[in-house]
DNA sequence: TACTGATTCGAACGAACGTTCGAATTATTA
DNA sequence: TAATAATTCGAACGTTCGTTCGAATCAGTA
């Protein structure tokens, strides 16, 4: 009779232990949110229909339900898992390393390798941000939250070495613009890769946050 | 009987000359595309639906369909306006600039002050891109093009000037990103004033564009 | 092989969707 | 004021939406 309705049930199923327990539970609903994360990529969340999803997935309208509770608890897993993802790496990168311009740059090839390596469900946090309501919404903002305040730390660190003189809010989300803004224009057959691209993207900004003095030539 | 079913057909109505002739019809299309700006900038185009519309404009819902023929063509019409309006601001500001600094200050000042004063509709313009399809969007895109190319030219020339090296489009990339992203942060209870955060972003962008040589610091 | 719980599905629900139509209303011209 | 054109509307169209339910199917154990 009754379905487990969401995936922190499964959680509570596998006893603590086991690198990776998976149950078939587990890879299915890994299976479906992914699937789902291309359809949301492709028609947005609100243009992408429960069908589609189905069609998409290769599951039964009614099949789908028996892994999540509504349309907008997928969004919410899908989000979560990716954020929490991308938080999690950073920080084991980070580990070790202490100059802080090498720590910006961490983040910032951090970032667009994940980011290209998973355009689709970047594109869907990127994009879907703000559709979530109240309680789906308030988690993933807290995650996004934290992202943002390990950034600002690390921009501080850098301002305080060198006593330098900008407005870390700015400047932080300006490189997040920077940044995120990749979903909208990269073309694997015409731009570099992402290493490439965090190098040259990391040079801007930091030269633009670091050369001291104005740049306008003299008259 | 027939209604007019589009904008275009109105400007047939007047005859050439007359500064700003508006006819009725025209400031009644204004004041309906000025409402659905503000209900698609909070719901999105798709989420929006043709009802939300009607309530907020206060026209019934058939009444609406007297202005245009579709959802879609509307959200085409608030886009194409928009976008327009935009690139000719930006041409006449660069009229008789010939510093090519001060060029590309100038651009990214038109681009943040026609943007924070009308957030909603360059809110609608970059994230309900791509939902237009082929007629509709291709058209869309034109204008989306040129822009670019002008910021290009822009580039190109100041690179030409100093003897620069860096991918154009990467760095033209870039900075509409870091302007394009301020939809989705910009406070104005908490953040400065447009010209403010236009002399910041510029010098960020061109201080990063211009310092030649490693940022990183001897070791 | 029989049993039990986990998984999947076809069919249907009411609600909301974008759009249409003919009649009613308002503005304009003669 | 009468006639004509421009504008607005209530009511309904057929379709698609997210979700539910009970029955059917599957996998794993006894």
């Amino acid at each position: 009779m009754g379905s487990p309705s969401t995936a922190t049930r499964v959680s509570a199923r596998r006893h603590r232990a086991a690198p990776v327990p998976e149950t078939r539970y587990d890879r299915r609903l890994a299976e479906i949110l992914a699937h789902a994360t291309e359809v949301f990529c492709k028609k947005g969340y609100e243009g992408a229909s429960m069908r589609d999803l189905s069609r998409e997935s290769g599951m039964s309208l009614a099949g789908l339900y028996y892994y999540f509770e509504s349309k907008e608890r997928l969004l919410y897993l899908i989000q979560r898992h990716t954020f929490s993802t991308i938080v999690e790496r950073l920080k084991a990168r980070l580990q070790g390393v202490d100059d802080s311009e090498d720590r910006i740059r961490i983040f910032i090839l951090n970032h667009l390798e994940y980011f290209l390596a998973n355009q689709s469900a970047m594109k869907v946090l990127s994009h879907e941000d703000e559709v979530l309501k109240n309680g789906f919404g308030s988690e993933v903002a807290a995650i996004k939250r934290e992202y943002y305040r390990i950034c600002v730390g690390l921009l501080d660190d850098l301002k305080r070495e060198r006593g330098l003189q900008f407005s870390t809010r700015l400047a932080v989300l300006s490189l997040f613009g920077m940044m995120n803004w990749i979903y909208t224009w990269h073309n694997p057959r015409v731009d570099a890769d992402a290493a490439s691209i965090a190098g040259q993207m990391a040079d801007l900004f930091l030269r633009g946050v670091i050369a001291g003095g104005k740049v306008r030539k003299e008259r």
